[in-house]
DNA sequence: TATCGATATGTAATATCATGCATATCGAAT
DNA sequence: ATTCGATATGCATGATATTACATATCGATA
């Protein structure tokens, strides 16, 4: 008999500012990873990504945002970090609901046909 | 005055069968290309792709298909190739409408939105 | 059975990219 | 001024694809 072959579809986006990349799903992982431990360098260990990509995220992020996704805090007793700003908040919300129907709506689309 | 930013979206998709990728935009041009060209080392040639890559492109595709998308044609006169089967052409139609559909979602998606 | 242009496949060489490491800098708090 | 934990950045190293190359095979046609 032959072997059965479920089909199932996968969708990706990607927001991106003019003709650079803005946010993608790694950069909006790295945004939750900093909020959950307060600094570049630990959300970059959470995520098994080099502080340096990390950080050059950031950086790229910040540059094609209306206003900065990532704030440094730098001094006070504790040392230094960053933290996700207001924006940053508003775009990983924006993103995940963008993200969320258009995986829905491929599945449904996918549902419309034999493949 | 402040740069203007403007934002546009990028929508991908990728059809799995199981949890092994079956159809994705490479592998769907690859496909176009050997109609074009009649056989893999020139559909090949013509992406900039190796033969090797190509090769197991087709391999995989039509292992993951329920009938072959590619089938090879050898000997004759004009020396062998590959000619896309109907499966195949169906393949190649069907992805692109869900592709098309896909995209134009997610771009009236991203203009209810302020990014 | 000789010819043809590709397919099919392993292996060595290479390019690409990410990582590791080292160092300088930062600025609030004490 | 010292301390703290990170940020910021260059550069050498290493891992991981991807490619190039070489060779064997294929099968209808003539």
């Amino acid at each position: 008999m032959a072997k059965t072959k479920e089909y199932t579809i996968q969708a990706q986006i990607w927001i991106n500012e003019g003709s650079n990349s803005f946010l993608g799903p790694g950069r909006i992982m790295l945004l939750e990873n900093i909020i959950k431990t307060g600094s570049i360098t630990n959300a970059a260990k959470e995520m098994k990504m080099s502080y340096r990509q990390a950080w050059q995220l950031v950086e790229d992020m910040n540059k094609h945002a209306k206003e900065p996704l990532v704030e440094k805090i730098l001094g006070g007793k504790g040392g230094s970090g960053s933290k996700v700003s207001k924006a940053g908040e508003k775009a990983i919300i924006l993103f995940k609901e963008l993200e969320n129907k258009i995986k829905l709506y491929s599945e449904e689309e996918l549902k419309k046909i034999q493949m």
